[in-house]
DNA sequence: ATGCTGACTATGT
DNA sequence: TACATAGCCAGCA
């Protein structure tokens, strides 16, 4: 499969993840296949358009925290509201509890083949 | 071709 | 819990 079709494959499960819940990007590597690879999904979810309809707001790192973009601190703040009217709430410490939000999907919906 | 960067993560101290 | 390091690999200069 191309570099092209993964992305889509990256788009594809985070379409699935739900309101209220949110997905590592190391979780979102592994659903679409691309396991380890999780700076690939990063680089994805970077490529999307402004207003974009894909919910990218609900994937964060593996601490529960917002990756700020091009090391600009405020990148995270219209990410984290969009997570706040959804239901999701942050600690002292901006992070994300992730025992109570993460998104753990269901076996049976299974992911795309690997390569 | 080569080297650097980055919306990451696991591991060690 | 927090910081440092190493591994990772597609883009880009």
């Amino acid at each position: 499969m191309s570099p092209a079709g993964d992305y889509e494959r990256v788009y594809a499960v985070v379409w699935r993840i739900p309101r209220g819940r949110v997905a590592t990007y190391g979780q979102v590597a592994a659903l679409a296949g691309l396991g380890g690879q999780a700076r690939r999904v990063g680089y994805a979810l970077h490529a999307l358009p402004d207003g974009t309809a894909v919910p990218w707001h609900r994937v964060v790192n593996a601490q529960g925290r917002i990756s700020a973009r091009g090391g600009e601190p405020g990148s995270v703040l219209p990410q984290r509201f969009r997570l706040e009217e959804e239901g999701v709430e942050f600690d002292e410490q901006d992070r994300i509890p992730l025992e109570r939000f993460r998104w753990r999907p269901r076996r049976g919906v299974r992911r795309t083949d690997p390569e």
